[in-house]
DNA sequence: GATCCTCGAGTTCA
DNA sequence: CTCGAGGATC
């Protein structure tokens, strides 16, 4: 934020009423976009002291000029996010990516692997439709009595962002339909073709703006702007290629129902095309690949679905994509770019990671200069199983290397050109220890990386697992961020060293020689503020606190589970520990959890033996009320006392949390069907359990039965 | 024992 | 987003 030096600024008093117009105007956008990093970022961009300043400013500038105040003046703003951007829409149905196909093998594949989901022979007949994907963001459209209600980014799928008063200012999106279902999403890809991209361009370059580097960008950008007379003036397009809720089906057809969003006013792709099997679908690919440079506008792959809506309803969803469509990608653009060096990254687990460094390279438009070599056997050329990568060409420093941005965002190196390998290069030799700490780093046997032994002692360890811990998912404090918790590791007198010190920080600051509110970068209210976000998150669920510990193969949705079976710290902690010889009733207890290994197993109890870690844990939980995860009241549930069997392919929850679930609901959930189950849930392709429910009369419902029998639906 | 699926851990850039 | 690996299922 270069023009917010306050050398730069002239005095209140001294200015006219025209600099004062432009002076509120570039004010306004400082702040608010300080406001906006303070409260969504790490870090914030500005210092308190400099904020203060500009604040100050403003006002004196706005007592000067009453009249010239803005309607977004800063001084109207009541602390909080000023602009958080957009509220938030919950989507009624997810919005999912796609699976990806990178060759013609992987296109067969998913045909092969429908046909026998489905259980189809080779030669039955089995349509797909292909159309191109075109490159641009995913939107949703709400229609309600064919008025559009509201628009939503695709977000994490399930919550995006509310673009309404946008996505009303692009031209081909109509307001209202005619003749449409009381409720229709319409869902489909905004974006913006070559030759608007092309003059949106010259035109921010003539006045004076940044241009974009692609229109993808291009196309956020647009979408994403607070004023949504900003998106009127760009020139953005909608295509409209599926649908979520809807009061009724549009049709029978993947084809057919797009043809009447078509009808409805939407524009839909012309290439879109009906194919029978592998070898049609790859030709149409080809076709499209050949257009691919006329079309005008950008596409990144050829996207297949199954055509007979009934089949795709039967043939449903993985965790995150349809089983009963994919992506045929193009190939990634490539760059050939210098690898100047080849470092060496810590991991929270200790797990070493090179990553090259390289000559900054233009790829897809963005400009790259890191880019991840994964593991020892990877710079060496080989892969996992023990395989060739690269034709087992090895990397080495200074090489001339090919990059390509592995779905279009991780960058990777495809090829080394050994004949511009400089003289003398030598093959990269993987340290043995550890770059932080010089503790041994050990490969173990049919593991792929390598690790730092350090644990607690190695810096680099202790700093991720800090940042782990104060990650999103974990205790996720306000203005206490990755960025925040090194400075504070760091720092001599706050040291931060592990999770406990952050809760005795305010005790510790009122004794430091230079208190946080006196320091660099922060003021009286950004401490406090920091102090009472610690405070609040001092009472937080046990599910997060098991996530938080940071204890290797134990995630998310493996502390999910552990906090449901357990349901609370007293119990969860004694059970660990009774269970660390690895054998006992607690340890079969603690296996018994479905979705819990031995591996993972042996992993937590670890933790609560090892007298160090242990202490750490306790120091922390000292600081804590940690609160018991909810177990729905047992008595009365429909499923109480009952024994339970899950089979086939659960859509709406995965098999853990269906478990769980039913568990919580005091029901035995058994893996086989046997005289003592009286309940089988079966999904799409289950097999010989629901034969041999049927052959016992055992009762056989299916998911959503299951959801509405419980309450869930 | 093979195979499918999900999760965990690591990664980049705007 | 992708890889590797743990866990469940057949």
């Amino acid at each position: 934020m270069e023009q917010a030096r306050k050398g730069e600024l002239i005095e209140p008093a001294d200015i006219s009423e025209e600099q004062a117009i432009a002076e509120l105007a570039r004010l306004s956008a400082i702040l608010a976009q300080a406001n906006l990093d303070y409260h969504g970022k790490d870090t914030p961009t500005i210092s308190d002291a400099d904020y203060d300043e500009l604040k100050r400013r403003n006002t004196a500038i706005e007592e000067q000029f009453p009249h010239l105040k803005r309607p977004d003046s800063p001084t109207e703003q009541v602390g909080g996010p000023l602009a958080d951007g957009f509220s938030k829409i919950r989507h009624e149905v997810r919005m999912l990516s796609l699976g990806n196909a990178f060759d013609d093998d992987d296109v067969v594949e998913f045909d092969a692997r429908i046909r026998k989901y489905l259980g189809l022979s080779e030669t039955d007949r089995l349509a797909y439709t292909a159309e191109p994907k075109i490159d641009g963001l995913s939107l949703s459209l709400r229609y309600e009595q064919g008025q559009l209600v509201h628009a939503a980014t695709r977000g994490d799928g399930e919550v995006g962002e509310n673009v309404t008063a946008n996505a009303k200012m692009i031209g081909n999106i109509p307001q209202t339909l005619a003749d449409a279902p009381e409720v229709l999403e319409v869902r489909g890809e905004v974006y913006m073709s070559h030759a608007d991209f092309a003059a949106l361009n010259s035109a921010q370059e003539v006045a004076g703006a940044k241009s974009f580097a692609n229109p993808r960008n291009a196309a956020a950008g647009s979408l994403r702007q607070l004023d949504p007379n900003i998106t009127k003036s760009r020139p953005l397009a909608f295509f409209a290629y599926a649908w979520g809720a809807l009061s009724y089906p549009l049709a029978e057809t993947q084809m057919a129902a797009i043809a009447r969003l078509g009808a409805l006013g939407f524009q839909i792709n012309p290439l879109t095309k009906i194919c029978n099997g592998p070898s049609e679908l790859v030709a149409h690919y080809k076709e499209i690949e050949i257009a691919r440079p006329d079309l005008g506008y950008d596409i990144d792959g050829v996207v297949y679905k199954v055509d007979d809506l009934t089949l795709q309803r039967r043939l449903g969803f993985r965790s995150t994509t349809p089983r009963w469509a994919i992506a045929h990608k193009f190939a990634a653009e490539l760059a050939w770019t210098r690898l100047e060096a080849i470092e060496i990254q810590v991991g929270r687990t200790g797990a070493l990671s090179p990553v090259a460094r390289l000559a900054p390279v233009t790829v897809g438009g963005v400009v790259v200069s890191n880019a991840t070599l994964h593991n020892e056997d990877y710079i060496k050329g080989l892969d996992s199983k023990g395989g060739e990568i690269r034709g087992g060409k090895d990397i080495r420093e200074g090489d001339l290397v090919q990059v390509y941005r592995a779905g279009d965002v991780i960058p990777k190196v495809a090829d080394v050109d050994l004949s511009q390998r400089p003289e003398g290069a030598v093959p990269y030799v993987f340290p043995q220890t550890c770059p932080e700490c010089d503790s041994a780093a050990i490969r173990e046997e049919g593991d792929a990386v390598r690790r730092c032994t350090g644990g607690l002692i190695c810096p680099a360890q202790a700093v991720e697992k800090l940042k782990h811990f104060v990650s999103r998912g974990a205790f996720d404090i306000d203005g206490l961020g990755a960025k925040q918790v090194e400075v504070f590791y760091h720092d001599d007198q706050l040291k931060i060293r592990e999770p406990a010190d952050i809760f005795t920080l305010r005790a510790r600051d009122a004794q430091a020689l230079t208190k946080l509110k006196n320091r660099d970068g922060w003021g009286e209210t950004s401490a406090r503020n920091l102090f009472d976000a610690i405070d609040e998150r001092r009472k937080i669920p046990l599910n997060r606190v098991i996530f938080a510990l940071g204890i290797r193969h134990v995630g998310e949705s493996a502390s999910n589970l552990l906090a449901r079976h357990y349901n609370n710290w007293a119990d969860f902690d004694l059970a660990m520990r009774e269970a660390a010889s690895q054998e006992g009733a607690a340890w079969d207890d603690l296996l018994s959890i479905d979705g819990v290994g031995a591996v993972m197993a042996a992993s937590l109890t670890q933790a609560f033996a090892q007298e160090a870690e242990y202490a750490s844990i306790l120091r922390l939980v000292q600081e804590l009320d940690i609160e018991a995860v909810e177990r729905p009241a047992q008595d009365g549930s429909p499923v109480a006392g009952q024994t339970v069997v899950f089979t086939g392919t659960l859509e709406k929850m995965t098999r853990a949390e269906a478990k769980a679930r039913a568990e919580a609901l005091g029901a035995k959930v058994s893996g086989s069907v046997s005289a003592k189950t009286n309940l089988l849930v079966a999904g799409p392709g289950a097999g010989s359990k629901a034969t041999k429910a049927a052959d016992l009369g055992v009762k056989v419902i299916d998911e959503d039965e299951w959801l509405a029998l419980i309450g869930d639906a």
